[in-house]
DNA sequence: CCGATTAGTATCGGGTCGATACTGAAAAGT
DNA sequence: ACTTTTCAGTATCGACCCGATACTAATCGG
């Protein structure tokens, strides 16, 4: 019975923080910050036009210097590893380590969330993604700020073949897991639903 | 399209990391941390269940040790008043002092969220508020956590007459507006819709 | 009236975070 | 070709967040 946008609001900060808790919890035993594992979980999402510190700091909402030493302290754990770029040796390329998967795999920072959600509907928890996913969009939009998503929605997103994608604005053929993973040049599709 | 819970939760932390930097811009002015203006948007909405202390270290999830230093920050900046409870004078209970509502009003934390949202329909918005309702309640349930939430939702709160209600687990009487605000004894009612 | 519990504060240290200044690589102007 | 500008990332610094621990003061329970 509730129209209010601001009360959706409300929902989302709360469980954002009940969330941070959660990582809070679940990183005390590493004595890692949430901000790493976030971290953490956005890397073993990001696709090849997302794994670089300075995507990551866009998605997380940082600057690029305070992303910087986060990556230094994950580095120097041996969460992940650290790479140069073939083509532009300016930008630094980011993944896992084993160890860095092997952690996400225990620490299973979600798992809260997928006991929250056990009793809501697939259908209902559709209709407020749909609705989040707009909001996000619209809200990116407004702040010219750079897009994150999977290529699934992306209107660059071109299918080749059965498993074979390609990438429209870069022009990469990207195979058929990449393109479910999380990239910055995403631009969404209207009336996808 | 999407029924994957943790793509719910991927919005949900990205929207919150976004407004968590607005935030941060909207309390660079002041040199306000994005974690005081939270304590004052909380403050704005809590009631005579919820404006203490140890509720507001509860709903942002951080220690006693945590908010009580933030909220000597608020102090000293003339932000909030704090005085003591008549009847339990252990307990701090805190307000907005006007200067905090007026550095509110100037901050409008929610505009950004209000100009992401206006292209999703209400009912769309109702829908996707009563998931997030549920989600967290059930999350709530799960950690054995202090619940939050108006008084229009909760199990307790009894209509003795048009204008004034009562919380049946207190036995305090609330005016209409109280049962507005944001209370700390909430109990979800099931299948309000 | 004395121990146990509870609300809140004080202090300390590790760590986040933005600001600023910097390095080195690539692009752009001449 | 060579300079200038822009761009990705790092280094350093200082302000502040945050939890842990120890503490005070008030209430509760017998």
């Amino acid at each position: 019975m509730d129209k209010n946008p601001l009360v959706l609001l409300e929902l989302v900060e709360r469980l954002a923080n009940l969330m941070r808790a959660e990582l809070r919890k679940a990183g005390a035993d590493e004595s890692l910050q949430p901000v790493h594992l976030h971290a953490l979980i956005y890397l073993s999402k990001a696709n090849r036009y997302s794994n670089t510190p300075q995507a990551l700091a866009a998605y997380l909402g940082l600057t690029k210097g305070t992303v910087s030493q986060t990556l230094l302290i994950l580095d120097r754990r041996g969460l992940i590893e650290r790479y140069q770029d073939d083509v532009d040796r300016r930008v630094v390329r980011l993944r896992l380590s084993t160890a860095g998967e092997q952690l996400l795999y225990e620490a299973q920072p979600a798992l809260a969330w997928q006991n929250a959600t056990r009793n809501i509907s697939p259908n209902r928890i559709r209709n407020a993604t749909s609705a989040l996913r707009e909001t996000l969009a619209t809200f990116q939009e407004d702040n010219e700020g750079a897009m994150f998503g999977s290529c699934t929605d992306c209107t660059h997103c071109q299918k080749l073949s059965q498993r074979i994608f390609r990438c429209g604005l870069m022009g990469d053929r990207l195979s058929g897991p990449e393109t479910r993973r999380l990239c910055w040049l995403h631009e969404a599709k209207r009336e996808g639903e």
